[in-house]
DNA sequence: TTCCATACCTAGTTATGCTAGGTATGGAAG
DNA sequence: CTTCCATACCTAGCATAACTAGGTATGGAA
């Protein structure tokens, strides 16, 4: 379970470029070390959400011998919404890291 | 929305030694700065099904003077379950790091 | 006596991620 | 040539998590 960061992931995962779905799947595996291993059930949902929110935008390609794939770009609202994503994880990451952390069988 | 780390963080509150469900509440806002400011409907229904899982135990208590409370405690499996989800936590963190970290604007 | 902080609870809504299916094509293996 | 796998896309429906929005009750301060 990603937990409501997914969204963060696959716009991270397109921050570099264009990909199309079954890479983005494959950069994010190879990325996490094999941690997310993420059923195309769960992301091509979520590339649906993200561009109906305006984050990403999509067109049909077809390489020369190649099958057809659908693009996905990051728009300017989609790299703004990354922005804020990455300060909302810093501060979630944090916290919880200060929770953990400082939880402690007991101080002497 | 704490997104699945809500058990984590509850279970790492009452390792320190038990405490009753508003006093938790409280120790994660102080703990965090703020960053999560739990509702009631949200830490209530946590507790209860750790409890039902297992992982805390239950006691009322009625301090001299003062008002009924239900105090929570971690049991041994809880323990065993707070290490695991630390672990788990470990591994998470460290890769949502890497795919946002690692996502550059653009290497030269 | 009125109000706030404490202290507990739950029904119902919403969103998320996943399961479990389905379609289709290019290339390799037999 | 046919069978199978990897690629590549899709969706309906399920499970669950967190939250909203209510409710109950008490001790102490104003």
């Amino acid at each position: 379970m990603l937990k409501g960061h997914l969204d963060t992931i696959v716009l991270a995962a397109l921050e570099a470029g264009p990909a199309h779905g079954y890479a983005i799947i494959e950069t994010i595996k190879r990325g996490s070390s094999h941690t997310f291993d993420l059923p195309e059930g769960t992301v091509y949902p979520a590339l649906h959400r993200l561009e109906d929110a305006g984050l990403l935008s999509s067109a049909w390609m077809t390489p020369p011998g190649g099958r057809r794939r659908r693009l996905y770009s990051l728009t300017k609202a989609g790299a703004t919404a990354l922005a804020d994503r990455r300060k909302a994880w810093g501060r979630f990451s944090q916290a919880v890291e200060t929770l953990l952390g400082g939880g402690r069988a007991w101080p002497a």
